[in-house]
RNA sequence: GGCGACAUAGCCAAGUGGUAAGGCAUGGGUCUGCAAAACCCUGAUUCCCCGGUUCAAAUCCGGGUGUCGCCUCCA
């Protein structure tokens, strides 16, 4: 398999640390707010990497922090009268309510800041002993000069870094870039005790301590959006790195941006649509499927034009599946013909076209178009005139469960309700019994009432399907 | 200013040297009592523009135009 590095600006063959397993890291949500889609999009292509991964058999270590301790955290808390660790609480409960709606799993672990302060303050007081960290009023900060590859990941040449650092009037550190690794308690904010007084832990240290104590020194993938890799990826190299002497990442793995009118979605421009928003238009399933349309890295831009179509597109996997799985239900016994046998036989050959397009960056793109073709073979197989048998709908549903699987697109949001069920089923029965005597007027009556109801009914060969809208 | 991406049909989008996947939308047809769903047909002599390399380029090279991102919190 082949990945995008970012360090080295090109796709490589995937060469784990330790065979058969893959140690993956991604930097989670900021817990202030409610995630919106450009924050989606990591968070749905990380996971099917990962499912991605363990489809080819490995051992994915996956761990997503929560960083739940941070000035906006704060900030949200100062003004609803709260504490920051209730906005953090109410805000990593939300995230998952969405992030279950996108269909992603949940990852092997959660770490999040507050629970790792021990950590932290040890891989701190690490770079102090080496020399890379100082203590300056009760902060510490990162000795950015000597750190010699700093700026190896976003490419850049140290002297425009330091050009555009941010310089305060009366700074205490040593070199503009010089980044806080611990921040001294400021009155009602949240601290912990530390060897330099009060405080709390800086943004970047935290992802470098945890990473360092769930996967270990190295790891194989680190990833997220294309925002993170400078200062924040970039200062975890440097922290890691320093701190423990050997490599940090072997692949950086980015993802492109969501835009709206050509513009970056970013909560800073205000431009977002959260994904809670979205998906009360379109639905969660659609977001990802939106998002799997593409390539990972590319721009894409969002608009209910595209969300309608990602929809649309959608509509026609899930109505194919409902379909076969009718006739594995209602299909002919018996054995399949040759014409069918042959159909079957054939159908290994969309699991390669699909690990062939995944095996490449994983271009999910590529991987739906032949789950498009597989649609298509699968309707014209199972169509009507055919009396399909049993056994080739399973068999389409077979392979056509194992790709889509990987991608993580159809799952099931709706629960079962029994009651509407029955009467469903009660009035299909009815306007069989008007149809048996032509009497289509009442037929027809009957259908609409369903309609009214929110049901669409299919007349098939094998029976009436029926689906609720 | 520095660094980096991107530009393919009405729309979305794969494809990085061998003669343009897939999806959505549109129009026509088949099936159906009528529908629904499905299937078939319908679309780029052409891949932003101009040069060049090559037997052969959307794909490589040079130049140009346009859009976007990072360089500051940001997925």
């Amino acid at each position: 398999m082949k990945l995008f590095n970012t360090m080295t600006m090109q796709k490589e063959e995937f060469v784990p640390i330790e065979a058969g397993k893959v140690k993956m890291y991604a930097c989670g949500p900021t817990v202030y707010n409610y995630i919106h889609v450009g924050n989606a999009r990591p968070i749905i292509m990380f996971d099917v990497l990962r499912r991605y991964f363990e489809y080819r058999g490995y051992d994915v270590t996956f761990v997503q922090n929560f960083t739940d301790v941070d000035d906006k955290i704060i900030n949200r808390a100062n003004e609803e009268g709260i504490t920051s660790g209730e906005v953090a609480e109410k805000y990593i409960k939300e995230y998952f309510t969405d992030a279950r709606g996108l269909g992603v799993r949940e990852a092997t672990v959660h770490p999040k800041a507050t629970e790792n302060i021990d950590g932290i303050i040890k891989m701190v007081e690490t770079l102090i002993e080496k020399g890379y960290a100082y203590e300056a009023n009760g902060d510490v900060y990162y000795r950015t000069l000597n750190f010699k590859d700093y700026g190896k990941l976003s490419h850049q040449p140290l002297e425009d870094l330091k050009a555009g650092a941010r310089i305060d009037v009366a700074d205490i550190k040593e070199n503009p870039m010089d980044f806080a690794l611990w921040k001294a308690a400021k009155p009602g904010e949240p601290a912990w005790d530390s060897p330099w007084g009060k405080g709390r832990p800086g943004w970047h240290i935290e992802c470098s301590a945890m990473s360092n104590r769930y996967l270990g020194k190295t790891i194989d993938i680190h990833c997220g959006g294309q925002d993170l890799a400078f200062p924040h990826h970039e200062n975890e190299i440097a922290q890691s790195e320093a701190a423990n002497g050997c490599k940090f990442v072997n692949y950086w793995v980015h993802n492109g941006f969501i835009s709206i009118d050509n513009r970056k979605m970013s909560k800073s421009l205000g431009n977002f649509f959260t994904v809670r928003e979205a998906a009360e238009k379109y639905g969660y399933e659609t977001i990802r499927m939106f998002m799997l349309m593409s390539h990972y890295r590319s721009p894409l831009n969002y608009s209910p034009d595209i969300l309608e179509q990602a929809k649309n597109a959608l509509e026609r996997i899930k109505t194919a599946r409902e379909n076969a799985a009718f006739i594995a239900e209602n299909g002919a016994d018996g054995e399949m013909t040759a014409e069918m046998r042959a159909k079957a036989d054939n159908l290994p050959t969309y699991r390669e076209r699909f690990i062939e397009a995944m095996d490449d960056d994983f271009n999910t793109a590529d991987g739906i178009a032949v789950i498009f073709e597989l649609v298509r073979d699968m309707n014209t197989a199972l169509a009507a005139q055919n009396a399909p048998t049993k056994e080739l709908a399973k068999a389409y549903l077979s392979i056509f469960d194992e790709l889509t699987g990987v991608l993580g697109i159809l799952y099931n949001s709706g629960e079962e309700d029994a009651d509407f069920a029955r009467k469903v089923e009660s009035l299909i029965e009815a306007r069989q019994n008007a149809r048996k005597e032509k009497n289509w007027a009442e037929a027809d009556r009957i259908r609409d009432q369903l309609k009214d109801m929110g049901v669409t009914l299919q007349d098939t060969p094998q029976g009436v399907k029926w689906k609720r809208a």
